[in-house]
DNA sequence: TTGTATGCGTTATCAC
DNA sequence: GTGATAACGCATACAA
């Protein structure tokens, strides 16, 4: 079945030492043409043909080390695997970062952990100087690597609010003002049994969305009215709402933590026999690029996800430049994209 | 507006030098109870403390130069940003790959391309000996990276099949044939006039898929029932169908060549009054977490993505314990998932 | 303009 | 068991 591999080539790599020897110069003539410098166009013409002849790559490690840098920024996704495929924003916050990354000529590295060992290892890759600064995704309270990363000083931004006491720049949207708002208009539509499928409490996020809910509802909220799930999840989402529903047979509004969640509200409605948005209306939140494809097109709150990961990209590009920035949040809008869902 | 951070600390790392220092011992020993070796009980102790009070963490940089090896793979996705949205598989592959290379404890580090810039970088890393092998997801015809990866000999696995004539370790599904038998499946529903949104006919997946279809229908097959997109898009799906329904309004089949594509297609059957799957049947590809919240449930092909990915992890895996493994493609079942969408 | 020498932080090979 | 010492591949200050 198929030729195999022969054992390896095993050609050492040429160095700039080949280079120089091919080229008849020295070294440090070669590594000046490399990394710019006074060289004659003669002994350039001569080193880049050799170059060229010998196969020469530079060698990371050795120029990190002399270096003291890597021009690597690590973007670390700290989430268990299942969340990390039903968020659509996190591919999104990533392409952002690499973006900006790219442009100031850094190596976006992405590093994802999920089990300790993972996050022992990344913790140990931080220390070595692996990268030279970090965007950390969704860390949780006692996180081992914010830690380590606070206490190394390694140049960071965060995506959402770090659960720690201590000041670092983060860059996320402001949740609670964005659920208060959209659960007001969902309220305008004339609903008056409002209900709240919300998840994530254990996060700033979904517990701030929890309470501009709260807050948009006033005297009207109803605490029988909100379920909790532990997860932005789909099949959360439906469990929930047929227990909203059995609960309090006669919601006419529901705000979901999240698309995916309103997901499979829209789903628990539609086989309960309810039509959305007559009997009920849905709000959900993120706008993810499914939103718009469920039935009926998802009325949600937009998270701007790239820009975030843009952000939070400069915000580490400028310390690696030795500027100074704020160590605290910057919120990016989150607009409400009304569709027709409620 | 908030705290700044300090000019840097800017204290130096604590090195195994600093470390034999405080523990009053050579760099020789230090370096003996990290890799293990003979060490008193009485020095190791010794050592130890050394280590927690200087802070010592070590450098991967100078490692990796005396060793030769980083212990890190590289995950690298070479897509144009939308794409690597739009495709709910890539993060499966990732976490699947993740899984056993963590297991292996290897670091994976996931290498994202979109502009040529990018791709220069990341090729310069490749060569650099900055990881020991990589997985290569989506690699295109004369791919600058699959150059590299060739050239320079490095440990790879291809997910999909690379289009290069070079004889490379690979894992993917079988899209012909996976084609092939949902579209006979969707026309034993008793469909007359099937259709399909082709698309990414430049490569192997897209092409394959086509094929598939050509060969299930032999010669009911009708070439003014396909219409070609570029990606598999959403949105470029929903244009495709209307065009489809107006070349040919009695078609009573669609088969979507994606998941998102398939979205598309229900959203522009709906929006012409069609209801699926009484009007038209609908099947699709991939069934990504969304399949399954459509309306109706897609019918579609399971990609076992998570299993590509630990199949590529194990490939180079394997190559990086020195085994010699099948420089062809390993086919992983893709077995169809039947809903309500036909 | 170019060559030489030194150091980056580790590991590994020696004697001791 | 342990301590010197030589690589590893590169950049750079300094001498020429």
């Amino acid at each position: 079945m198929g030729v195999v591999t022969e054992p390896q080539p095993s050609r050492r790599r040429a160095t700039v030492h080949d280079v120089a020897r091919e080229a008849g110069v020295s070294r440090g003539t070669v590594s000046r043409v490399l990394n710019g410098g006074y060289v004659s166009e003669q002994a350039r013409a001569a080193i880049e043909a050799a170059i060229r002849t010998v196969g020469y790559v530079p060698n990371t490690a050795a120029r990190n080390l002399v270096m003291q840098r890597s021009r690597a920024v690590g973007f670390i996704v700290h989430e268990p695997h299942a969340l990390f495929l039903e968020d659509p924003n996190i591919g999104a916050i990533m392409l952002g970062a690499n973006t900006v990354l790219s442009d100031a000529d850094l190596q976006m590295v992405c590093l994802v952990t999920d089990s300790a060992r993972d996050t022992e290892r990344v913790t140990r890759y931080l220390s070595g100087g692996f990268v030279d600064g970090v965007i950390i995704v969704s860390a949780r309270a006692a996180d081992p690597i914010t830690d380590a990363v606070v206490r190394l000083g390694v140049p960071a931004a965060f995506v959402g609010h770090p659960q720690t006491t201590v000041p670092l720049p983060w860059v996320g949207i402001d949740n609670f003002t964005a659920a208060r708002d959209i659960t007001r208009q969902l309220a305008k539509t004339g609903r008056k049994r409002v209900g709240m499928v919300a998840a994530a409490l254990d996060r700033d996020s979904g517990a701030d969305r929890l309470a501009g809910f709260k807050e948009a509802l006033g005297d009207t909220f109803d605490p029988d009215l909100v379920v909790e799930i532990p997860l932005y999840e789909y099949t959360a989402g439906l469990r929930a709402t047929q227990e909203l529903l059995e609960r309090a047979p006669d919601v006419d509004g529901i705000f979901a933590a999240s698309d995916a969640v309103a997901a499979g509200v829209l789903t628990a409605l539609r086989r309960s026999g309810r039509t959305v948005p007559d009997d009920v209306g849905v709000v959900g939140f993120d706008d993810s690029s499914w939103a718009e494809r469920c039935f009926p097109p998802l009325s949600t709150v937009h998270q701007p996800a790239a820009g975030v990961g843009e952000r939070a990209a400069q915000l580490v590009v400028a310390q690696l430049a030795g500027q100074d920035v704020p160590r605290d949040g910057v919120l990016l809008d989150s607009p409400i994209v009304w569709r027709d869902s409620a």
